[in-house]
DNA sequence: CGCTTTTTGTAACCTTTGTTACAGCTATCT
DNA sequence: AGATAGCTGTAACAAAGGTTACAAAAAGCG
């Protein structure tokens, strides 16, 4: 684990909070699709990212679900900071949008480290300055885009998360993401096909010029 | 000052720490509807609340608004604190919302006490929870709510913020805050007023029963 | 292969929200 | 008082997005 570590964390941390990471944490595999954190479910232990992508949702009383942000290398959930911290329970769901590696670390360690390494301080910081624009970004799209920008975003966000020119979901998966209706999507992409942008296939949008 | 310091953060912060702030810190009086900062400008100081109220809004490539949140006495700016941090320019304004008297601190400080103090670790760290809820709370409204929906959730921020069932403000003011247009707004407080929700007047809308 | 489920395409229609235009009212200033 | 600027009311219309309904294509499965 020592490595992979140090691979992602290491320019961010000094050799002895690296060593007492590799201590106490655990390494997780997790695959595409799987659970990591429910909307009301409390927290014990917070991840750092290796590699894969998590992505955060929020969702209404209704059950109507709305994407927020990605998680990928290097990152951490703030809003798993935040909750543990005040011991509250998780206001988002978090799902790994691609297969993941990640490192669980013990919430009690947290509060230790943010008195003894200034580097962790600093990563936690930066960690709730990252959430915090991602978050106006997402409300910057919500309030400003109409609903054929926000669709554009999306599948410029999904590209250069996978790194491939192929967007392989529904258009009911996309839908629930940006909590409209399955028809609407549907027309919104059919029009863009008919401007060349995109072409449409079962289960997967390949990509042509954006 | 020390003393309006001790009955706003008295319980929060130690003694020793209250008096450095009392050291560098300096006391302002703002009046309603000052402009404490503005998009694209750099920050030098961060403010912490006393009294009064301070509204924080976004805004897109055409000029188009957006209330976000209201900070009230023992409030900071999270995004104050995270722009200092990274040394970048601010994503949002900040507009005094009733008179607003604060005490500024040099942000030179800030890292210096992260360090220090124990307790103004726990109260930025809690600064940023606060404000991820409130922006988890301005998505909410803005994704899952309809305009008449979250015009009555605006009323009712107003009136619990200024302890008044008169809402002084203008049609136009609340279309700003809201991103939607004036015709719209009139339209949706009328039919509260037949409902009998609230009472027209010019300049101030009267609350009844929300 | 035949049956079922999932996914997509599309039409018709409704609701909500946004836009334009204009009139009347109120406060303020000279 | 008369002029002006700002605020509110309302009608008529346009556009975006949401809903319902149904058909057809593709994939999965016994």
């Amino acid at each position: 684990m020592l490595q992979e570590l140090k691979n992602s964390y290491g320019h961010l941390f000094e050799n002895e909070l690296l060593e007492e990471i590799n201590q106490v944490g655990t390494i997780k595999e997790i695959p595409q699709g799987y659970k990591l954190i429910e909307i009301g479910s409390y927290i014990k232990s917070m991840p750092l990212l290796i590699s894969g992508a998590i992505k955060v949702l929020r969702e209404d009383q209704e059950g109507d679900e709305l994407l927020l942000y990605f998680l990928e290398r290097g990152d951490t959930c703030a809003m798993t900071l935040s909750c543990c911290m005040g011991q509250t329970k998780s206001e988002i769901r978090a799902i790994a949008e691609l297969d993941t590696k990640l490192i669980m670390v013990p919430i009690r360690k947290m509060e230790e480290w943010t008195g003894k390494y200034r580097s962790w301080r600093n990563f936690v910081f930066e960690s709730y300055h990252n959430r915090l624009m991602e978050m106006l970004e997402a409300i910057d799209s919500i309030a400003f885009l109409k609903m054929d920008e926000r669709l554009l975003k999306y599948l410029n966000d999904k590209i250069s998360l996978t790194q491939d020119n192929i967007v392989k979901t529904t258009h009911q998966e996309i839908a629930y993401e940006l909590h409209t209706s399955r028809v609407v999507i549907s027309r919104l992409l059919k029009s863009l096909e008919k401007l060349g942008k995109i072409k449409l296939h079962r289960n997967n949008i390949e990509i042509i010029s954006l």
